[in-house]
DNA sequence: GTCACCCTTGAAAGATATTTTCGTTTCGGT
DNA sequence: ACCGAAACGAAAATATCTTTCAAGGGTGAC
């Protein structure tokens, strides 16, 4: 039989060759996903006995029901084959073999469905598993909040300050310094001007070289790092153009900042530092201001990126994925 | 009646002499329900042009292939069973049908979870907002992507190694040398000694000095860089247990890995670089990493975090946050 | 430019799993 | 106790999945 279109009495109604069967003509019932368990307690008064049995094991352990092939959900349940079939059938499906697929629908469902405690915070004896989900649940949200509360006329004056900008100055100390070197980068890639000092003295040493149509970008969390907040003091002095990308739109830092550009961040804790959820939302920041930017210049940023592509091209094992 | 034909991992070529092969990383990785999307993701530049087809068909349509049989499949996808099964390996079941096991069980979560359509790729004249908003949609798909596909075998492994090295080299050239840097910056938060050389040639100088008990981790998006694979080689060889972040399972920076820790991939395309999701997804996993190192390490990694924060707080203006 | 090699691929043979058939067993009623 | 009918399972019949194998196609070496 074609194995879809096998209707439970033997009729065999021909379905022909492949598999059309568009959810069989409305004749019995489609298979229900989600409400095996309800059909199955309906349904067990008029079973017999083995039969309650297999519809039993069923309902209790969809999952564990799921890996199991008739032979063996016959072994476990202490019945034979043809009654396995048998109940699938009464159940709805025209065989085993679709209900072992409904099964396995209802296992991931319930699976998914247990979201377990994904808002407590994390502990110190969470098992590992634990410690992904929280935390990728929590940098998901903090995108989610971090583009919701971007705003984009601000961010739309900072692309392009930065797009027109002779250079761009990038501030950012610790972790934010990794993003101000992130974009640093990203800049380079299409063929600007940026740099981002490591060493708060060179920033301002640097930061004194700006002028009017450069860009200086300060990138910090508290908004109170003083060795970030100083070199933008300076460019803002000098008449560059600056930007302020932060978690504290109140904070010292935006005294100095001509665009600012808020972060949003998550709840933490002894285990999460600050500077987990901070860095999430400044990338985010730093990647639209990156992608308005290469809008911008679109004629000069197309080249550039592909060319620092085949750049790195022979930089690579010549293969690519290993043979076998 | 044995279903699942465990047959013996497919052959990894053993590595070169020095040590044996990684352990396979602990066993292959158990199939997984909903990172089966990530998985074809991340999978499917490394498989054939038929492979492909049979991936991509399973991936945009889980509930409709969940009802065909091996050869419906097959001809759907214009290709032989042999190739379906042959995909089905690739992607970590044992055989088509627990892949298509989980292909139900993705279906029936898919039903569940509607999801809205932000599907469109970014464009040279999407307005800013628009911008935000697929860059926040795609990474906050990237990071539950990742979070899905990621083994916790071997992350668990991986946060043991960490925890217990005499000292730690991180290694990662461009972007991912960000995200080593972070890595890194985190673990010296904590009291461990890690070290991310910028240098490809002071990284091999660097893992020279290694011997068992350290640990050498790399952060790569194509496996293939080799500037990255050369200090893991000798981190490897030297006896160092060694710990790769890579997007791509199956290439050659696996070699050289006792540990594997797989990040998922967004689509990529002119305005959107891989480096941009592939880093999303690589900072995650170097999050997983530190959180359960300080839970190993909780009894001195508390301590050293609080005085890290003291420490720095005197960098801070004076004045804190100006008030509200 | 040509050749050899290896990867890719599908056809068909070989295993397993599922479904059906059919005879035996069980049970209730008279 | 006997009859009839339903329940049940063993095994045959069928369908599905897996593996093997050889031909096709592309690539690098020379």
């Amino acid at each position: 039989m074609k194995e879809t279109s096998g209707r439970p009495g033997g009729g065999r109604s021909a379905a022909p060759e492949g598999r059309s069967a568009p959810a069989s003509p409305t004749l019995p019932a489609p298979p229900a996903p989600g409400a095996l368990t309800a059909k199955v307690r309906t349904l067990a008064p008029s079973m017999t006995r083995s039969m309650q049995r297999v519809a039993v094991a069923v309902a209790d352990d969809p999952a564990g029901c799921a890996a199991l092939t008739v032979t063996g959900l016959a072994e476990r349940t202490g019945t034979s084959e043809a009654t396995v079939v048998r109940t699938a059938r009464l159940l709805g499906y025209p065989g085993y073999r679709d209900l072992r697929l409904a099964l396995a629908g209802l296992a991931a469902q319930q699976h998914s469905g247990r979201a377990p405690a994904l808002t407590t915070d994390i502990t110190v004896d969470d098992p590992i598993a634990d410690v992904v989900a929280k935390l990728a649940h929590d940098e998901r949200r903090t995108l989610a909040d971090t583009a919701a509360g971007l705003d984009t006329a601000q961010l739309d004056a900072a692309v392009t300050a930065l797009a027109a900008a002779r250079r761009t100055d990038v501030y950012g100390i610790g972790a934010s310094g990794l993003v101000a070197q992130d974009l640093t980068q990203k800049l380079l890639r299409i063929g600007l001007l940026a740099h981002a000092p490591g060493d708060p003295h060179l920033a301002v040493t640097n930061a004194v070289q700006l002028r009017p149509g450069d860009v200086a970008l300060a990138v910090t969390h508290s908004g109170s790092t003083a060795d970030v907040i100083e070199p933008l003091r300076v460019a803002f002095e000098r008449g560059a153009t600056t930007i302020a990308v932060t978690g504290r739109p109140d904070s010292p830092v935006t005294q100095y900042a001509d665009h600012l550009l808020t972060t949003a961040t998550c709840r933490e804790s002894e285990l999460r530092p600050a500077a987990m959820s901070s860095r999430t939302s400044q990338l985010l920041v730093v990647d639209c201001l990156f992608v308005g930017v290469a809008q911008r210049t679109y004629a000069t940023a197309a080249p550039a990126l592909a060319a620092s592509y085949e750049a790195l091209a022979h930089r690579r094992d010549p293969r690519g994925a290993r043979p076998r």
